[in-house]
DNA sequence: ACCATAATGTTCAATCATGAACATAATTGT
DNA sequence: ACAATTATGTTCATGATTGAACATTATGGT
């Protein structure tokens, strides 16, 4: 059926739209993994959030707030606000640069680089778990879809500013 | 030991798993997804939180509260906070149950569906936009996985409760 | 009928994320 | 060289979300 007809249409709802419902779904199945990864985590005292945060010193070491929060899609003030949490639990350390001493660079201490493993390790369980065996190539087209579209919202995004 | 060592047969990373990649990118997409619907949400001074709300009651009236919870995956202490502050702007109704004194039942007020319409119209734009003219089809293999997910992540919340 | 249990909704304190305003440091244009 | 602009990080007030404790009402077992 043609995008055009459907719009304007007397009788249709968003959610007869299979891209609406499609959607509907991918949330629903974020905010669910949000949440159980959540539960996984407890015992080892960390959120989704401070993960983030964690796998991405772990990949980029010498990463700076601000770079860390384009990263994450959050504000530099989240960073602000979680990162003397972390170090304070001695999980990071955060130096100034000496080339540009606006910045800090990011790096796990040892108990955080532990931590961390540990956690990746949840995570990646939960994530085979969730899929239940569903064939790699699925994935992978999904990965392409939302490649995509990322790069379509990112555009708007940064047409705006 | 090379960090960047891969063998074709076992991943040493998470982020070396296409199941992993494909999902931090579904994650990011729909934090974009949220953002971008968020901005565009503003002029009608309403947040997705309120949407998800609006759109459910807008399809099942007379729903209670307890239901609309679930359906969102929210706890119904966030409905407690949230349905008071519609009300008062006019947007719904909550009328007790006669036979169950200890529902309530919702609905929208005209002003409300109206609101409701508008904001529909907004956020399936947004979703069509995202997309970027992709084929239906790959949209209905991205449902039927995250649905398939869902169900699994569901059976774990329900086992441990 | 009665007591125990479950279900529904509210309140409250705690936590997370955000944007605006700010301070400091670097870069650019002239 | 210097003023204007940009970039980085912090602080603060605000709003969202949660879980635990609570009050009220239904339900079930005896």
């Amino acid at each position: 059926m043609n995008k055009r007809q459907v719009s304007s249409e007397h009788h249709h709802f968003p959610w007869d739209h299979p891209r609406f419902r499609s959607w509907i779904a991918v949330a629903r199945a974020c905010q669910l993994m949000q949440q159980t990864l959540t539960r996984r985590l407890a015992h080892l005292d960390i959120k989704p959030p401070h993960l983030d945060i964690l796998v991405n010193l772990y990949r980029f070491e010498g990463i700076s707030q601000q770079e860390l929060a384009r990263k994450l899609l959050v504000g530099r003030s989240n960073m602000s606000m979680l990162l003397p949490q972390l170090e304070k639990r001695e999980l990071i350390e955060r130096r100034s640069d000496a080339r540009d001493k606006r910045v800090l660079r990011l790096s796990l201490t040892p108990t955080g680089r532990t931590l961390t493993e540990e956690a990746m390790e949840i995570q990646t369980a939960l994530i085979e778990d969730s899929h239940g065996g569903a064939p790699i190539e699925d994935c992978m087209k999904i990965a392409e879809s939302m490649e995509r579209m990322i790069a379509i919202l990112l555009k708007e995004d940064r047409e705006l500013s």
